[in-house]
DNA sequence: TTGTAAGCGTTATCAG
DNA sequence: CTGATAACGCTTACAA
């Protein structure tokens, strides 16, 4: 406990009541002494004065000796305005904070900048200001902002959905095991058509899911059926909606969707609701994310993403990199798997509705 | 563009290139040269010669001599962790980091700490280490840890539900202005059956949202029935499900539910639709928070909390506060209104339901 | 085994 | 009006 008005006690004050020299508390406690060694008596008084001092080395000066801010830069797929319409993002970031913290990192996201700093190249200047040791990229826009990142030095991951161009290590999820759990599960209770409701957006992992699905689907000898896969241009609860209302309008409807991200489920059960169709009795539902799925009305079985995995994969990878004392590093590139977990939102389709 | 390897320019270079000294550069950079003014001449070589290096000042190097981190410590209400369970705190944590940025601050949110060091007295320790300037705290829990905290000579703002013992500066929400246009909306449109959901916590920000119904009815000549009234534990989905079972279960059925929180509401909605009860046909609806209240369906009047405004009001106090040079100031007691938007959940009472 | 000294980049003070 | 100088608190090479 300070008292009000008590200086915070420098390491200057911990040798003076050890008894020693400031440097060797620097080197007691940092415990990186190369050239030399403490006596265990020294080491021990310097542990014990600084304990009772409540001393704590100051991060700043720290920082600008060391060169080094132990702050990494972290740019947000989304603004963190929208954590209800972009989850995942939101939820990425909260793990990547904790991670961070648990290795003495501090997160600074970069999408808090005010707005009129958010143009082109200006990501990287405000980074580049506040002195940030790495940046982590979820999902980045454009090769160009990650190579003006790269080339301004800084040490680069990009997460989810990579650039392809820029040299830097990538960290990414597999849909495959989580998605082929999940349709095992539905063709286990007899699904044949299933609908897909899904992102159609031009990067490899919008794609991704669909092709997952379908080959989950062929490993069951389902083959595709195109009236039962809608391409929305993002995964929204509107578009959820809007999609589900098509597919009830089928001549022949199917018996279970499965919706490639938690909002667009979420739009999916509204529409159901309001069309008076019952989950799971006249309808199985499964999402992808496994954010509030188990939340909703019924809780949804779920494809879930290993974000807390990515998260500190992501800071583990770039504090490796930032703490290179040359600039080596060969870029890694990792993929994630996702998981399944199953809950009451799919049952067994009913005899009289199975396809002949 | 900085050249990879490039060396970021320190205001000596800035200084060789104007030809001056490093002294000029700072003085020039920050406009406060309270003693020395600078010829126009020299004053724009110095401009242009920062310009055209591109250099800003090391922050690490300028909190280390002004002896002031410009980091902001924050502890928000709940933890991050639960975004969809507690909106309200979260919202206000965004705009608080949105608000310090635009004045030259970073929050560092103490909630992001491992939960080892979660426990009380620790969370000055953990904000004391990082060296944060001063601390804003949202609804903090007991007066034990604002009082450490301002003992430890941090400069304290406590928001929304503060405890009334410490000497800080409080900003609050006057639930009243959005209440009463709230209850006159209803009112206006016939209804005089309006149960009242929240939440009974002992703090007065929760009595006083029930305080203000209760006022707001009164100044309509309704009398207050105890049978409409609901208090729960905490403001979350389930227990406006419940509540609103409980209501429907009454003799009288209200026309109208006021539910003190947008997660109450969310429950309240679910739990007529499974009731079969249409909103706002047999039912209005009306919320507190409006944070996500207008994305419902259908989308709900809610009264509407200036979250944007406390966090501009905290920050503002608080680097008042900091900035100080000496440990002077007063606390103040700010009391910001609420507002009130109407949406399409509020519907004339047929006249058949009207009471006698 | 320990102490000394230099320097990280900035800013404030104080002579010139 | 301008420029040298010291100090912020820490770490690390090097000397004792």
């Amino acid at each position: 406990m300070v008292k009000p008005g008590a200086r915070v006690p420098t390491s200057l004050d911990v040798a003076r009541r050890a008894g020693v020299s400031r440097a060797l508390v620097s080197g007691v406690l940092n415990d990186t002494m190369s050239t030399m060694r403490v006596s265990p008596a020294t080491r021990q008084r310097v542990l014990d004065a600084a304990a009772e001092l409540g001393y704590t080395p100051n991060p700043v000066a720290r920082a600008l000796r060391r060169q080094r801010s132990n702050v990494i830069g972290f740019l947000p797929r989304t603004s963190r305005q929208t954590p209800y319409e972009h989850p995942v993002p939101f939820l990425l970031g909260i793990h990547i904070a904790r991670e961070a913290m648990k290795r003495g990192y501090h997160i600074l996201e970069a999408s808090a900048a005010p707005p009129s700093e958010r143009q082109s190249g200006d990501v990287a200047r405000f980074l580049r200001e506040r002195r940030v040791d790495g940046v982590i990229l979820d999902s980045p826009q454009t090769a160009i902002e990650v190579a003006q990142l790269v080339e301004s030095g800084f040490p680069v991951i990009q997460l989810i959905r990579p650039q392809p161009g820029p040299p830097t290590t990538t960290i990414v999820v597999d849909p495959a095991p989580g998605t082929d759990a999940a349709i095992a599960q539905l063709v286990a209770r007899g699904h044949e058509r299933i609908a897909f409701i899904g992102a159609g957006g031009d990067h490899p992992v919008d794609r991704d899911r669909l092709a997952c699905f379908h080959a989950a689907l062929a490993r069951h000898d389902i083959a595709p059926d195109d009236r039962l896969v809608c391409l929305t241009p993002d995964y929204d609860i509107e578009r959820g909606r809007a999609q589900t209302g098509a597919l009830l309008a089928l001549a022949q409807r199917p018996t279970a969707i499965f919706a490639a991200g938690d909002n667009l489920a979420l739009g999916v059960l509204q529409a159901l609701y309001e069309a008076g169709i019952r989950v799971p009795d006249a309808m199985s539902v499964v999402s992808y994310d496994d954010i509030f799925a188990g939340q909703l009305i019924p809780p949804l079985s779920s494809v879930s993403q290993p974000l807390e995995a990515v998260a500190s994969r992501a800071i583990e990878a770039l504090i490796t990199q930032v703490e290179q004392p040359d600039g080596q590093f060969t870029p890694r590139h990792i993929a994630l798997p996702t998981g399944f977990t199953a809950r009451g939102s799919v049952r067994q389709v009913p005899a009289e509705r199975r396809p002949t």
